[in-house]
DNA sequence: GGGAGACCTTGATCGAGATCAAACTCGACC
DNA sequence: GGTCGAGTTTGATCTCGATCAAGGTCTCCC
């Protein structure tokens, strides 16, 4: 297997600010690999101590207790960061959503590198930060809301993540967008079941709030009145 | 007002790894401040721009909607930290529980000395990425356990916390101890209301589970039985 | 393009927890 | 000690979302 240049090339937030030996030296240490949609990431070592950045695609992070109840509790999207570097292995089992392509590096290497490397722990800290505060926000629509509340909490949540995709400038919340997730997996962020996802869904579409072309598209009709639905 | 002097030397969180010339320029930045319990720890700049460190008391996180419902989204315990260095403001609005102490620093003074000392941005990394965990561990139970769980789930969770508050050898988890939380509150970090809050804790009490020799207090009989119920 | 199966929707019913309402407890303060 | 009031417990009822149970639909694959 080949050193996983294009990953750190195309990773801006992991790498900015490195300089180009040190960007050479990340590199030889991450290997690429491809996911299916619907396969885990295994964790290659025994000791399950690997870190992983996303180049393209989506995946779910997911806890799960005992008895099969699924919680997901995380989703990474292109560029973001998977694992739990410098601690125990994260809880959390990754799936991938979609097609992907992530670029793995072993835990260990990546501490030492990252520990030698101020620039690109600070970079961890500032997307660590962001994903608290997103999470944060996601446990009082857990906590807090009613299931018609939680529905279109997530559609304006996709519609922003799915928006800045691309590389392109910012150009806003997406007015139609591609759902990476089942009925099922919608529930499993949401804390609901998939009849209720369901019923939320058709509601929706026959409020004229929203469109329903195909099982996974989704076209926002009315978004003042989703904001307002999202309490 | 004088230098927090206190602060960094009993957060050895925050501080350990620094040597002293670096010690001694983060105590000029941070200034002591106390914080009555029920009050709202008030960010003093119109920017709303500060961090903190806990040195004693226990404080809540909190997320609220428009229509009153609130959310208990984190506890800060003696020597977390408090704020969103690096970022536009957090969301959470911080309250103290108990009588507090906390060593506030300005976040622009703060930002620019941990980009200079990696050692700091270490240690706030790896107590952010803990703090990540533990909040995907809280979303699991917000949205997929039962009330019973929930209540479970907590207990021998502040029984955890509420152990290695001092600075002797882990002890383990406690076995009795003072909840820094009414019952409402409990209900907030929870998901639940008051009344189904208070008629679990009667459940757990008169199933011989739990005693509640005062309102505040839990001595825990049967940990067993807790860890069977909580999932 | 036809069949099979996964995924999704819809309907009927149930129940956990919310809501509404009232009494009780405990500590603070006079 | 008595009173006041916040916080808590307990009870009755209701409701939202879960559960149980069919159908329906899309997509993949031959």
């Amino acid at each position: 297997m080949s050193p996983c240049d294009t990953c750190v090339v195309r990773n801006r937030a992991i790498c900015a600010g490195l300089d180009n030996p040190e960007i050479a030296a990340l590199s030889t240490m991450g290997r690429r690999r491809t996911v299916s949609a619907g396969e885990p990431l295994i964790w290659e070592d025994d000791d399950s101590l690997l870190v992983a950045n996303v180049i393209e695609g989506v995946l779910k992070l997911t806890t799960s207790t005992a008895d099969g109840r699924e919680q997901i509790v995380g989703v990474a999207y292109p560029s973001d960061f998977i694992g739990r570097p410098f601690g125990q292995t994260s809880a959390a089992s990754v799936v991938a959503l979609t097609d992907a392509r992530v670029c793995v590096f072993s835990r260990n290497d990546f501490d030492r590198f990252a520990r030698e490397h101020p620039e690109l722990e600070h970079k961890l800290l500032e997307r660590t930060l962001s994903e608290l505060d997103r999470t944060r926000a996601w446990m009082m629509l857990l906590g807090r809301k009613s299931a018609p509340e939680k529905i279109a909490t997530f559609l304006l949540d996709m519609s922003d993540r799915l928006a800045d995709n691309g590389c392109g400038p910012h150009a806003g919340p997406a007015r139609q967008f591609t759902l990476p997730f089942s009925r099922q997996q919608v529930a499993d962020v949401l804390g609901l079941t998939i009849e209720t996802v369901s019923r939320q869904f058709t509601k929706l579409k026959s409020d004229g709030v929203v469109a329903l072309p195909s099982r996974r598209d989704v076209e926002i009709l009315d978004r003042g009145a989703l904001q307002l639905l999202a309490g």
